[in-house]
RNA sequence: GCCGGUGUAGCUCAGUUGGCCAGAGCAGCUGAUUUGUAAUCAGCUGGCCGGGGGUUCGAAUCCCUCCACCGGCUCCA
């Protein structure tokens, strides 16, 4: 009788069957085509094998390809095959860890001296790894005592797994084989080598040791496999696709920004479409801003050392910013300014605050230096100069709910004019086990977390709520926005802080005629101009919105005879607020159309006989083709109406 | 900073077992053409082959070094 045991699946469903049972054979009674799919289960919140008999009642979850665990679990196998692969064809090298990541895996191995891999090897690699893989080798686990697997690792001389090993408690060791393979693993993986049918190695990489600097130098081999063909060459297609879209590749295109040697690396050039652009993002976020009560400043690139050692950044990040620049005579010493806060902190105490005068929000687009190691930089988002849309709300304890809806506000109004559609909110609170790390008084923390909570609950975001993850100074509250390919961005940041006004010993005078402390909300919608500016890049494939585009019309006129009327027509739009060029060469209405398409000009305006006849346009959409005719109100109008739809 | 890769005209790229003056397309310039919804034709200009050093009778090509760019160095058996 109590041979039976009870298995409740997701959905609540209690079924039963024998002792020892394993999620295969539950798989089996519950449809075929699961059964022929299942990868990995999870029994009681483990993870385990699908071959791993369960005995007692459980909650089993099955995972199949459609699902995260489901990935990793195939992609955790894979790193095995690509492991046993490696060690085939480099024979000496020693294997180190291999997890599975976000898209596929990497195995670290350190080669035996003078082995490289590069990319020429990768075929070579790929091709091995499919002939394991067909050998349908079957995952098996087996627990192992520590001094078993303590000296197997050592007569082999791999240091990097005993170090793994001596880590871990008698008991709890397991090793994986599959084929004649075996390593070091707790466990996960799918049944057999042979559902995975389909590998591509990425890259090679070096990465440090756990990854620290000062341990050795391993190789790490990046893959990704799939359990059909057909996978493999939409993923492909993907990356062709992100390709297409890297905002250096379309920077260049469309002549927004370059970056010079001379000049030095991380150090943007905005050319005059890209700099024309950012204005324009600047003066939209700064008329919002200023309908919001925020107040312009401006303070200079550089500032005092000693600012830096009263705002603790020089403490912290000293080692990051760039050298001290000295005066010849008093040998002062000033920073580039890395963090434009401690600047604001100063104007805040220009003058005395009363708690009437609250909250003061001031505003700058200020550009700060940081020095970013050179293997850190990336086109645009990550740069060595950038400006921040920067400000700093000080405002009384009670006042941080109400400024979070405002600045939350803010970020959705931007974030819609831009047409990111699909962001999640996250909170990052204190790690509640350890407050020791953290500044600020419990109660503030409190009230300060429960201020964001409620903020957010107040308008109708996705939000996820991540503990531990605040800053030492303040919790704070983070938009990760998914672009058009699905890939994750954060942008815009709301952070309260309670260090800085400490620091700076901000004041305001109480209605109890008392002093008190200020809270201060640092707070950027688009994070960085140039940051902000790649991504937007990224997720409209250069195609911006109307309102932002570097030209939103283009007046193709059909042969020179028509030039004169065109620039009238130009001039006509400008004074619509429409801006645009007029194709004056020489050439065919096709290869201007073509050009212009090219230029992602959203919208074409074909001027010949016809048109000079009926006094209308003919207007065409970039990407889309003819759209008919139009008189020169009614497509102002038109266009009009498309921004203000952004806009509003 | 470290590992691997790359660097040839404004752009995209060919040329590398060392060997005549380093090539193409696009862009640019000149001229012809006066055009109806994604490339009209012809001619011309344009390069210290990333910088420096070396090997050699001879280097874009081989070696050393520096610089920049690309991918990674966070994902933990």
């Amino acid at each position: 009788m109590s041979n039976n045991i009870i298995i409740t699946l997701p959905d609540g469903a209690k079924r039963e069957y024998a002792a020892g049972v394993t999620p295969m054979d539950v798989a089996m009674t519950i449809s075929e085509g699961l059964a022929r799919n299942v990868l990995s289960a999870k029994v009681n919140g483990k993870t385990v094998e699908v071959s791993t008999p369960i005995t007692a009642h459980a909650h089993l979850t099955l995972f199949t390809w459609n699902d995260k665990e489901g990935k990793t679990a195939f992609w955790h196998s894979s790193a095995h095959v690509l492991a046993q692969t490696l060690e085939h064809l480099y024979p000496g090298v020693k294997l180190t860890i291999g997890p599975a990541i976000e898209n596929g895996f990497y195995y670290d191995v350190d080669l035996p001296a003078g082995k490289v891999i590069s990319d020429n090897d990768f075929p070579v690699i790929e091709q091995k790894f499919l002939e394991f893989a067909r050998e349908k080798a079957e995952f098996s686990m087996k627990p192992v005592s520590k001094d078993d697997a303590l000296k197997l690792y050592k007569d082999a001389g791999n240091e990097f797994k005993v170090e793994l090993i001596e880590n871990l408690t008698d008991g709890d060791i397991t090793f994986c084989d599959h084929s004649n393979f075996t390593d070091l693993c707790r466990g996960g993986h799918i049944p057999n080598t042979g559902f995975i049918k389909a590998i591509k190695i990425m890259n090679v990489a070096g990465a440090y040791w756990r990854g620290d600097e000062k341990k050795k130098q391993l190789t790490r081999v990046y893959g990704i496999s799939f359990p059909k063909d057909k996978d493999l060459k939409e993923y492909l297609v993907l990356l062709e696709e992100a390709k297409k879209r890297d905002h250096r590749k379309l920077g260049k295109e469309l002549e927004l920004f370059t970056f010079s040697q001379k000049v030095g690396q991380g150090l943007p050039l905005w050319l005059p479409k890209g700099a024309a652009l950012r204005r324009r993002l600047e003066n939209f976020l700064q008329k919002q801003q200023v309908e919001a009560g925020y107040e312009m400043v401006i303070t200079p690139h550089i500032g005092s050392k000693e600012l830096y050692i009263t705002s603790g950044h020089y403490a912290k990040y000293g080692k990051d910013s760039f050298q001290p620049i000295c005066t010849p005579a008093e040998g002062e010493e000033f920073l580039l300014k890395p963090m434009n806060c401690p600047h604001h902190c100063e104007i805040y105490k220009f003058k005395p605050r009363s708690y009437k005068d609250l909250p003061v929000r001031l505003a700058e687009f200020g550009t700060v230096y940081r020095y970013e190691q050179s293997g850190e930089l990336h086109g645009l988002t990550r740069v060595r100069g950038f400006t921040q849309d920067d400000a700093h709300i000080f405002c009384r304890p009670d006042q941080v709910k109400e400024e979070f809806v405002k600045v939350i506000d803010l970020v959705l109004y931007v974030l819609n004019a831009l047409h990111f559609n699909d962001f999640t909110a996250q909170i990052s609170l204190r790690d509640p086990s350890d407050k020791e790390k953290y500044i600020g008084s419990d109660e503030n923390w409190a009230k300060a977390e429960a201020a964001i909570v409620e903020a957010v609950g107040e308008r109708d975001i996705k939000t996820v709520t991540e503990y531990g993850e605040a800053a030492f100074y303040g919790p704070k509250l983070d938009f990760m926005v998914k672009d058009a390919i699905g890939r994750s961005w954060q942008l815009g940041t709301i952070q309260v802080d309670y260090n800085l006004p400490d620091r700076f010993e901000l004041e305001y005078v109480g209605s109890d005629n008392a002093k008190h402390r200020p809270v201060m909300i640092h707070r950027a919608p688009f994070g960085s101009m140039e940051r902000f500016v790649a991504v937007l890049l990224e997720h409209c494939a250069g195609k911006f919105p109307l309102w932002l585009t570097p030209e939103q019309a283009v007046v193709l006129p059909i042969s020179d005879k028509y030039n004169e009327d065109a620039k009238q027509v130009l001039r006509l739009l400008n004074n619509h607020d429409i801006r645009g060029l007029v194709d004056e060469r020489s050439e065919k209405i096709g290869k201007k159309i073509r050009d212009a398409e090219l230029r992602k000009v959203p919208y074409m305006l074909i001027l010949g006989e016809q048109e000079a006849k009926s006094g209308k346009l003919s207007v065409r959409k970039q990407g889309e083709g003819d759209l008919g005719s139009f008189t020169i109100e009614e497509f102002a109008t038109f266009i009009n109406e498309a921004i203000a739809a952004d806009l509003n």
